[in-house]
DNA sequence: CTGCGAACTTGTCACTGTCTAGATTGCGCG
DNA sequence: CGCGCAATCTAGACAGTGACAAGTTCGCAG
C-alpha cells in the first residue's frame, strides 16, 4: 500500500470517499465528518477541500457515483420485474450511495456530473418500462413506470430503514420483493 | 400573543416544535441548528436543551409527534386504497415531520413515547389490510400488506424528494395515486 | 535545472452541541 | 399570607466542526 507519504498521497480522493461511504454506512450522513476523514486517512483536516471543494461536493460525488453504480447495474438486466430486483439487491449493496443519492437537500443540485449520471440512470429506468409499454397506450406507460418505480424504492426505502424486520422475518429480501412483483404485476 | 417575557415563555416546547418543522422543511434535518431556534424563539441558546435534552431529542419528540398525526389520519379512512391516499396526503401536509419519521439514525430508538407512536401508526396500517386479506391465506396478507406500504411509501419518498416532477406534469399527485392503485390492485 | 501548478499543511474564524452552575419565577403547602 | 422548592430559563465555557487564506512541498514539463 505504501501509504504515509507525507505529500501526494496517491490515491487520496478514492480514500475519502471510501472513508465516507463506510461512515454513513454505519451513522448516515448527518453523522459525517470531513476532519475525521482527513484523520482515518492520516492527512491534514483541509486535505479534503482539495479534491471536494465542500461537504456538499463530497456528498455530491457520492451520489453521481451512485447513480452511475445503479445505471450499470439496471443495464445488466432488460425483463422489467428482474430490474426491480436489481434496484433493491442495489440499495442493499451500496446503501450510503442510495441514502445520500436520494437526500437532496445534501447535494450541489447543478451539479453537471451528478446531472450526467442521474441522467444516466433515468434512462434505464424508462427503458425497462418502456417493454411493459407495449401493452397501453402513453399514458398507462408513465403511470406504470411510476408504480413499478414506487414499489421498488418504497420496498428499498423501508427495507434499509429496518422497517420490515417483522413482515420480513428471516427471508431473503430479494425473494420477497419478486413475490411482491408477481403479486401485483401479474393480471395488469 | 404577549410573547417576550423574560421567563416562562408559556409555550416555549411547542414554539421551538413548530419553528424546527419549519426549518426541516425548508432546509432538511441536517441543517437543523438548536441555536438557531432558541435565537428565533427569542430565548438563550441552552433553553432548548431543557425540553428536549439533546438535538436527537428534539428530533425523536418530532418523529413521535408524526407517528401520532399519521395514526389519526389513516384512522380516519377505513378503505384500503382510501387510507394509501392518507399517507400521500399526510406527507405532503407534514413533510418534516415524514422525513424525520424515516431517518432513524437521528432518532432515539428506544424512546417511549415514539414507540408508543410508532405502534399505534403499525396498527392503523395493519388494519387497513386485514380487511384485504379476506381474499387469501395469511402469508398472501402479510405480502399484500407489504406492497401496499411499499407502493405509499416509495410514491411519497420520490413525490418529497422532487423526483416525479417529470412523470407528473400538472397533475394532482393524490389523484394520481388512486390511479397507481387502481391500476395494480384492480385485479390481484 | 528551473519554474510552475497541483497536492497538501498550518493557522484561524465563526459557529455548533453539550455541559455546568447560577438566576428567576410561579405554584403548592404550611 | 409567605415561603421553600422544583420547573424554567440564563450565562459561561469547552471541544469539535466547516470553511477560508496563506504558506509549503512535490512532480513534471520545458
Amino acid at each position: 500500500m505504501t501509504e504515509q507519504r507525507a505529500y501526494h498521497h496517491g490515491d487520496l480522493r478514492r480514500t475519502l470517499l471510501t472513508a465516507a461511504l463506510d461512515a454513513i454506512r454505519e451513522s448516515g450522513p448527518a453523522a459525517l465528518s470531513l476532519r475525521d476523514l482527513a484523520r482515518r486517512a492520516g492527512v491534514s483536516h483541509a486535505a479534503p477541500a482539495h479534491h471536494f471543494k465542500d461537504r456538499t461536493g463530497l456528498l455530491t460525488a457520492i451520489a453521481a457515483e451512485g447513480y452511475g453504480l445503479l445505471a450499470d447495474a439496471l443495464a445488466e438486466t432488460p425483463e422489467l420485474n428482474e430490474r426491480g430486483v436489481r434496484y433493491v439487491r442495489f440499495c442493499r449493496e451500496h446503501p450510503a450511495h442510495f441514502q445520500v443519492m436520494f437526500a437532496p437537500e445534501l447535494l450541489r443540485a447543478d451539479d453537471p456530473e451528478l446531472l450526467a449520471a442521474r441522467e444516466r440512470a433515468g434512462d434505464q429506468l424508462r427503458a425497462g418500462v418502456a417493454g411493459l409499454a407495449a401493452s397501453g397506450r402513453g399514458d398507462d406507460a408513465r403511470l406504470a413506470g411510476v408504480a413499478a418505480w414506487s414499489l421498488a424504492h418504497g420496498f428499498a426505502t423501508l427495507l434499509l430503514g429496518g422497517n420490515l424486520e417483522g413482515p420480513l422475518g428471516d427471508r431473503d429480501p430479494e425473494e420477497m420483493f419478486r413475490d411482491l412483483t408477481g403479486l401485483l404485476f401479474q393480471g395488469g
